[in-house]
DNA sequence: TAGATACGCAACCGGGAGGTTGCACATGGC
DNA sequence: GCCATGTGCAACCTCCCGGTTGCGTATCTA
C-alpha cells in the first residue's frame, strides 16, 4: 500500500480524488502528460490496495472513482505505531546506558 | 518518501531499527535473504528521504544507522490532510445535491 | 604481524513497472 | 441509423530497481 503511495502520478491521482470528489477516468486523464490507459493502470493499482473503489457508475456510461478513507486511517495508524515503537527503544537504551557505567 | 517505505525489505529495515534501537549494516544484514550490499543500498535509499540517518559510529570500525522519527511524522501529517480534505469534498457534493432537486 | 571483521565502490544482470499504441465494445445525442 | 465519447483488453517497448559479485581499504584481536 505504501507502494501504491510511492508514485509520483499516483500520490496526484489520490489528492485529486480528495479535493475534488469522484470522477471518471477520462476526466482525470484530461490534462494529464500521460495516456488515458496509463492513468487507467494507475488508478488499478489504486483499487488493488484498497484505497480507490468504484463508484456506482455516474449518469451514463461513466464510471466515477472515489477514495477508500479507512486504508488512509490504517496506513496513519501504522505510521504512529512506528514511531511510537522507536521512542520505547530509545528509552530503553538510555536506561541500560545508565544502570551499567 | 512513500517510495521508500513502499519497498517491503526497507519497510522491514525501518521496523526493525524501531523496535531493537540503531544498529549496524552487518547486524542488519545477518540472517536477512539478502547480501550486505543490497541491505546498504536499501539504506542509502532510506537516507535519501531522510527516513534515517547514520547514527555517531559505533565503538569501532562499526557505524550505527537510527531513525528520523520526524518524517515518520510529516507523512502521517499528509495522509491526515488527505483524509480531511476528502471529507470536505463530500460534504460540498452532499450540499450540492441536496440545493438542487 | 597475520588474520578476521566491517565497510565502500563499481560493474554487471534480469525482471517488472510505467507507458504507448491499436483495436473492440457499449452508450448517448443528433 | 450515425457518429462522438467513455471504457476495457492485449501486445509491445524501455528503462530503472533490486540484487549479486568482485575487489580494495580500515580497524580490531590474537
Amino acid at each position: 500500500m505504501f507502494a501504491a503511495l510511492g508514485d509520483e502520478t499516483r500520490l496526484a491521482l489520490v489528492a485529486r480524488l480528495c479535493a475534488a470528489g469522484p470522477l471518471s477516468t477520462a476526466r482525470l486523464a484530461q490534462g494529464a502528460a500521460i495516456s488515458r490507459q496509463a492513468i487507467a493502470k494507475h488508478l488499478d493499482v489504486l483499487a488493488g490496495a484498497g484505497l480507490v473503489r468504484r463508484g456506482a457508475g455516474g449518469p451514463g456510461r461513466e464510471r466515477r472513482w472515489e477514495i477508500e478513507p479507512r486504508r488512509l486511517d490504517e496506513a496513519r495508524r501504522a505510521l504512529e505505531q512506528i514511531s511510537r515503537r522507536w521512542d520505547e527503544a530509545l528509552e530503553r537504551l538510555r536506561k541500560a546506558v545508565e544502570e551499567e557505567p
